[in-house]
DNA sequence: ATCGGGAGATGGGACATGGGATGTTCCTAC
DNA sequence: GTAGGAACATCCCATGTCCCATCTCCCGAT
């Protein structure tokens, strides 16, 4: 039955009035009381059910303005899964190592799938891109983790998946996040630089294989990194 | 600096009093009470910090007994997914296809990593459940979801990455949940079991390349019988 | 006519308290 | 020795009250 804690059932009647209404993210939400006189039950329960809602952005709450439909964004994934990660990091495991491992799989097959039909506009977006690192490396040292995000975000923009974009986006922020955390060393630019060209470089040259292997290498870079680190 | 609200900042303070202190899942956590007198906050403030927490499965309360760190597991992920491509569908978006797709970049760059040094006792496995698939498709005319998802997890046992698993199976659950509220059609169960038969024959000969197609091969079937369906 | 600021309405945020529901533990009765 | 039940710890729900944030709208100064 349905009777089995308040505030869970709330969250389900919650969700289900989006589907049924077919809300769509930023619609307004009833307010605290309309929500309290339409389930019947006490603001408590009803205030506890949105703050689980919220936590995995399904509504978004605005004091002293209303509460609204949530994003539905994969912020709160990536905040699980760095603290995930600290959890794991202080029983001995290499949690980075994982992270990485998984936006690898992710990017290799991936580029397999684009790599033959780039459409030039995003071939353009890629070169500028590179144009800015270079540019950010000399003069700064370090390439801004804003345009990396955006190099391996432009990559498989032509697949036009929604859902892979904020997959694959989520991952990178989890894998940065944890790596400041932990205070990870980073790669030498110059190489990053030189992997990221030629990644670029085989698209161009619609030689798919050989986009596989430079992505590849790629992540085989920084993972020697990681694992360098480690045996300090 | 005391951060906005008050059941936010109590979540914080939850979340490092579990890094401080170095618990694992399933250690015992102060009671309500004690987390009360702790931070100094009311006690609706700390019940709505760990509702917020138990929806992300960073705690795990459980009435009359005590409230423990939860299993950090992708389960309350998995259904935010569900709950997204429910939205995403009544917008006319093809969620489904994108969870795929997800699926498909992850397990075609992993079979390639895989290929070539995967370890007899896993290839075993894999025979095997092709074995238990094939007598369930003679005796109930299914192969049973469960068989499918042990497969596609046995694939990558040899990584030693539990992150990946637990990843890969969590897009997992979401595909079949989405599939499923959907009422979308499945593939032939004969079709699947000779994809997944393909797969097992390639990495058994070290065919690196023809066990990355045989996967691409085995997600394009799904695929084709996703969009069949979308037509009518 | 326009711009700015202040009062009120709306709505979420926090606290305190009381009673209840539900597990666990342990002791008693047989 | 074991089954039943009381006592306790702990979480669950409701009510009432006040505070604070944000928006709206009107009015007066310019």
């Amino acid at each position: 039955m349905a009777r089995r804690m308040m505030s869970d059932e709330v969250q389900g009647h919650i969700r289900e009035l989006i589907l049924t209404r077919r809300l769509a993210p930023g619609d307004p939400l009833p307010t605290e009381s309309e929500l309290m006189s339409l389930f019947e039950v006490s603001r408590n329960s009803v205030r506890e059910a949105l703050k689980a809602l919220q936590a995995v952005n399904v509504v978004d709450i605005r004091h002293g303005f209303g509460t609204y439909v949530g994003s539905l964004s994969l912020d709160s994934f990536v905040d699980g899964m760095v603290f995930r990660a600290a959890v794991r990091h202080r029983r001995g495991e290499a949690s980075l190592a994982e992270l990485l491992e998984v936006r690898e799989a992710l990017e290799a097959g991936l580029i397999g799938s684009v790599a033959g039909d780039i459409p030039d506009a995003d071939l353009g977006r890629l070169r500028e891109l590179i144009g800015a690192m270079e540019r950010e490396a000399d003069e700064t040292g370090r390439v801004s983790a804003e345009t990396d995000r955006a190099f391996h975000l432009a990559l498989y923009r032509s697949l036009g998946n929604h859902l892979l974009s904020e997959v694959l986006d989520a991952f990178w922020a989890a894998f940065h996040r944890v790596r400041e955390e932990l205070r990870e060393e980073r790669q030498d630019e110059r190489v990053t630089l030189a992997r990221h060209q030629a990644i670029v470089a085989a698209l161009e040259a619609g030689d798919t294989a050989g986009a596989v292997t430079a992505m590849r290498d790629h992540f085989a870079g920084i993972r020697q990194v990681l694992r360098r680190s480690a045996r300090d």
